[in-house]
DNA sequence: CTGAAAGCGCTAACAG
DNA sequence: CTGTTAGCGCTTTCAG
């Protein structure tokens, strides 16, 4: 029964015998049309099977109903990042809005004037080049975790609550009898890494112990970090007791070279990861970890976006910001020593 | 120097004193026009800070420039849909069209006239009642995998080779010492999931060799992998020697499942996964796995989905399909047994 | 309560 | 070689 081209509201239009623009009233409901009329026009669009064509529609409203999303580069392996832009599809959805996603290699051409009405740019990194383009670009930027010192600053800011969690995992750890705890950082120039290397310094300070950092490069290889493992257990006058893993994929690494290296990960050492991941409840023995709850992140982040967009429209340039409250996930690789 | 609002080519026009129409045409370079006048129009444009505006040009142009992306639910874990997205992105870019991802609880209503060129659905699942709509709606859809029998047929299929993959790492794991495999599949609907039962089928009919299957719901949880490993390394008659995993979450809980039975992995046990995933290569031991080139895959659809675009327009309706390769990763999971 | 008409920014006949 | 013009489908004043 329908014809090859989609129905406009013309074709409705004509076929009731009225105009375009009670057509259009009657489908938005903006306008000031009787009952009926509506009736009428919401049956008929029923019946041709009418979609409004949101290009035409974003066209005339100066908006393109596009939310651009800028992952990081070499984000590929976690599962986080994935799951946060399930929750940014999601909510954005709810808002009548498309995600698309901005390649990795985005050529920087061009990049301050996407036709996106808001971006959305997760664990900005001071040295991502086309990060620095998008915050002075013209359209709204809402960063996930806040441009690191030295940016241009977004219209809005989602930050996960990192502090509390990572000092309820290090008590958690200290409970559990680590005394010489070590923190393996990736490279990263974001403020996540930043503050979770922070917060264990001073955690660490508060405690009179010393805090070991290793950074690595990023992503590591396994023979890599087996060497750091191999480094922090071999250690002669405090072996580490307890390793904390910034990022999900490494923690394996680390899991596995202690074990090669004969410790008993959960029992004479401690091992947690600072982002969860499936693979950590699945790994034996499951992997403590801090769930980021990133699907939440990412529906609060599109909720930024939404308020920027209209601040922006309304010239108000505040910062949105929003707090995300995260949660550790104890499991069996800080239950601590089965006997002493 | 830029105002608020973005260029247009009429303002590119006044500025030169000309026509809107030249002002395109030397932008798009479609048109006659001089030499000299395409490079005061470059000049004024790059001075003006012009983008085409890609809405109003998709408006004209009966197109949306977009490229809509379904990843089957559920598969959040998975990096080979992260990778094949990236790929997907990537060569979306290079043509100049941008990829919006559909919400994993699409609504089914206006799912048939989506607002973009092409759909590309991964892995299809047979029980997706979204995919189902997709493949009876006007837009046309490239499926990464083909459709399981009984769904529409899509305008193109790009398929990964699996079978000669697949009869490789049989034979592989024969030459290592494999008598008595088992293949641990997820109850998915996917014609990738029927593939490789059936060629591990297959395979151990021609070698006269028992085909041991197991099925787990998708995603399991690591008590019941758990379960399932230690059924099949207790066997009275004959204990398994190899367990093939289908997905990449589900061979860590294998691993782990096998070594707190006491299983050496790599030696007296033989482990690999039907598709890799960076974790693999970082677990120890390392795990062999089939690279699916997921990247490569997702470039293959968009140029697939392209060439559907093109033949759509021109009322061809043959179906474009392209096979990609895949290639075994030996690691050590596989390695064989150390001494005998 | 409804119709006519303008216009969002762009492209592509068709004239000159 | 360039200008004029007519839309793409939609929303939204402004008249009636």
């Amino acid at each position: 029964m329908r014809s090859d081209r989609a129905a406009t509201l013309q074709d409705i239009a004509d076929r009731l015998g009225v105009s375009r623009s009670t057509a259009s009233f009657a489908i938005t409901g903006r306008g000031r049309v009787s009952e009926e009329m509506r009736r009428r026009v919401q049956e008929v669009a029923a019946e041709l099977g009418y979609r409004p064509n949101t290009v035409a529609r974003n066209l005339r409203g100066a908006r393109t109903g596009m939310i651009a999303l800028r992952l990081p580069p070499d984000s590929t392996a976690m599962s986080y990042y994935m799951e946060a832009t399930f929750g940014i599809v999601e909510e954005a959805d709810r808002a009548g809005m498309i995600v698309f996603m901005l390649p990795t290699e985005q050529r920087p051409e061009g990049v301050d004037q996407l036709p996106a009405d808001a971006v959305i740019a997760l664990d900005p990194a001071l040295d991502d080049p086309v990060v620095h383009l998008l915050l002075s670009g013209r359209v709204p930027v809402i960063t996930g975790e806040p441009v690191p010192e030295g940016m241009p600053s977004p219209r809005g800011e989602v930050t996960s609550d990192h502090e509390p969690a990572v000092r309820e995992l290090m008590d958690h750890l200290h409970q559990r009898g680590m005394a010489h705890p070590a923190i393996v950082l990736p490279d990263l120039q974001s403020h996540w890494a930043f503050t979770v290397r922070d917060v264990f310094a001073a955690w660490c300070a508060e405690q009179g112990i010393r805090p070991r950092v290793v950074t690595l490069p990023h992503p590591a290889a396994p023979e890599v970090i087996h060497g750091a493992v191999a480094d922090l257990l071999r250690e002669q006058d405090h072996p580490v007791d307890a390793i904390l893993s910034v990022s999900d994929g490494t923690v394996l690494s680390v899991v596995t070279s202690a074990q090669s290296l004969g410790r008993r990960v959960g029992e004479d050492l401690l091992v947690a990861a600072f982002v969860d991941s499936e693979v950590l409840a699945l790994a034996q023995p499951s992997i403590t970890a801090i769930d980021l709850h990133p699907r939440e992140f990412g529906r609060r982040c599109v909720r930024a976006a939404l308020a920027a967009i209209d601040a922006a429209a309304a010239g108000d340039d505040r910062v949105v910001r929003e707090l995300v409250p995260v949660a550790v996930q104890r499991r069996d690789s800080t239950r601590g020593p089965v006997a002493r």
